[in-house]
DNA sequence: TTACTTATTTGTAATAATTACAATATCATA
DNA sequence: TATGATATTGTAATTATTACAAATAAGTAA
């Protein structure tokens, strides 16, 4: 259920933010790359097509996105956040070994929430953290459980 | 569902943690406020009580406590870090007008993760952001809303 | 207690992510 | 093409966290 890059375009147009050249590659870049990119990622990435890329405008175009509802900010670490194109509520798992993030489903409104019955929520977030099964195959066929990771 | 400072105390023991004086003094103020205090909080409130304490041993201890199992890291916005005594699974609501973390019960289990049979999970978050009740009479009383927040 | 060993704490410096901001470039429209 | 608005750049500032070596405190056994 991803938006389409012409979906995406008309969304912009309609909230006024232009479609400057820049914009329009991050957005693109998200789009080629489902991993949850970190903004070094993006710029690194970029930078090599478009020499004359900044980091700040990946900082700028990322907010504007986000801004606009096309970008989803995701925080799991403090170190680094985290970007996806793909808005609908969905979980992230985070592996402690290789850093991958994957998406899982989750039915969110199963949380019950009659404690927060007299709270606005905007925004839902769910996260687990732990090891995937190419690293436990991994960690099983070393011993690296020895080491705690 | 709070553990006693004495059993913390024997936790501590048992996994060969020192009881050093900044660490349980930390740990009291954890015990005393359950504000999932910031580093800064937590630094600037106990400095006034021992004006040698330094910023590090602040770090120092919550990565020790976390470490024993006793203090549970908190990550919803990505410049700060918040810290917890309640390690129980349970839910954060973070006003995005006051700041202020609020605690909420949540049946984590009810969190269908069949997609993630071949994965270890080894941590649950589950955080929510909007506006608090406060804030939203405050709100209405004044028309910020005007203005976004 | 004392001497010795080990862990903790301190203070400062380094790192790294993000933001602020002013100058420059680009875009949209007339 | 000219004009005004917005985007981009580059640099500097800010801020949270970590690294590290020296100083201190705590723990232990004689
Ligand atoms: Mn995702
Ligand atoms: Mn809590
Ligand atoms: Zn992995
Ligand atoms: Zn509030």
């Amino acid at each position: 259920m991803r938006r389409s890059f012409e979906d995406m375009k008309i969304l912009l147009r309609q909230q006024n933010i232009k479609l400057s050249h820049h914009r329009l590659k991050v957005l693109e870049y998200l789009a080629k790359h489902h991993i949850h990119p970190t903004v070094e990622q993006i710029y690194d990435d970029l930078h090599k097509e478009i020499p004359t890329l900044s980091k700040t405008t990946v900082y700028n175009s990322l907010h504007a996105l986000a801004n606009a509802g096309l970008v989803r900010i995701i925080t799991i670490e403090d170190n680094e956040t985290r970007y996806d194109l793909e808005v609908e509520p969905h979980g992230h798992f985070k592996c402690e070994r290789c850093g991958i993030i994957f998406n899982f489903t989750i039915d969110i409104d199963k949380i019950s929430t009659n404690e927060l019955n007299h709270f606005e929520i905007r925004e839902k977030s769910v996260y687990f953290k732990g090891i995937c099964p190419t690293c436990l195959q991994q960690v099983k066929d070393n011993d690296y459980w020895r080491i705690g990771i």
